[in-house]
DNA sequence: TTCTTTTTGCAACTAAGTTGCAAATAATAT
DNA sequence: ATATTATTTGCAACTTAGTTGCAAAAAGAA
């Protein structure tokens, strides 16, 4: 897992629950604050090791992050290396704020391209959108594995 | 698997497979055959299951993939569902015409975004690009799932 | 507190893909 | 056409990420 961003309280964490209707119990708090702490999407398995540690069954913590996820207060991303990444809606519910990611091929690093947008640009004008769009994730090489 | 677009004859199987000087195998020469039939990307789990009709074990397909992939004949697509799809390259090797995919979170459909470009736009001139791209995903609602 | 509903831990299971290794096959040399 | 050598295959066992059923525990309401 990657370095504490600041730490959230457990009443701040009780009440984003309680915003969105969900229970306070001592797994979803835990998940609420570490994925707060993180700098960087989390993955289902690191978080699940990380809790577990803490007493937490790793199948408690899958549900949670489903939960949280099915109640807009966290982002699952599905970055194709076949591993679930979870980050805490800037929001906390609202579902706004959506950001593309960017995965490296390399060395698997993850980044939010919170300062990018994404434009779909059709290359003639007969041809129709796929749909609406909701997610996008570019991959690639990073700086890092390319210089 | 998808309709058949047309049929590719062993012989220019084979032709495909010696370009990039890769034996001609059985498998090689049925993979290429169903790759080049498929209309839209091919889950590895459809092809291994339609080739074990034909007498080819699972580890073998995955691994015939595998090789055309890195020999750069198939692309390979991970679109974040855990499950790998394959389509033939267009140029057989060249690594040309790549193009977006779209995925519908409803009902699981992709579409090869032949037609489209897309841009990926800093939001400020002092935020500098994650690296270099090489391939975007869009996950969304398809036409037909939202009408 | 008591009651009712939701959540949890456990262990067993699933799905997709990978691996080691002996046998089979492809390409090459004779 | 046959022998030689390197590559590929089939099999079965394994791995990894995540899911599930169910009894016990905990949360929120009365
Ligand atoms: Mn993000
Ligand atoms: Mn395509
Ligand atoms: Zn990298
Ligand atoms: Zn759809």
């Amino acid at each position: 897992m990657n370095a504490a961003a600041q730490t959230l309280s457990v009443e701040e964490a009780k009440a984003i629950l309680k915003g969105s209707d969900l229970r306070c119990t001592a797994a979803r708090i835990a998940v609420v604050q570490s994925l707060h702490s993180a700098t960087a999407p989390v993955t289902s398995i690191e978080l699940a090791e990380l809790l577990s540690g803490y007493g937490f069954d790793k199948s408690t913590i899958y549900r949670s992050l489903t939960e949280l996820n099915e109640a807009d207060l966290v982002v699952r991303l599905d970055l194709g290396d076949s591993i679930r990444r979870f980050e805490l809606a800037a929001n906390y519910g609202s579902g706004l704020s959506e950001h593309p990611h960017f995965m490296c091929v390399d060395c698997g690093e993850v980044t939010c391209l919170s300062d990018f947008t994404f434009e779909l640009k059709a290359s003639s004008r007969k041809v129709q959108a796929p749909g609406t769009i909701s997610e996008v994730l570019v991959r690639g090489h990073c700086t890092a594995c390319t210089s």
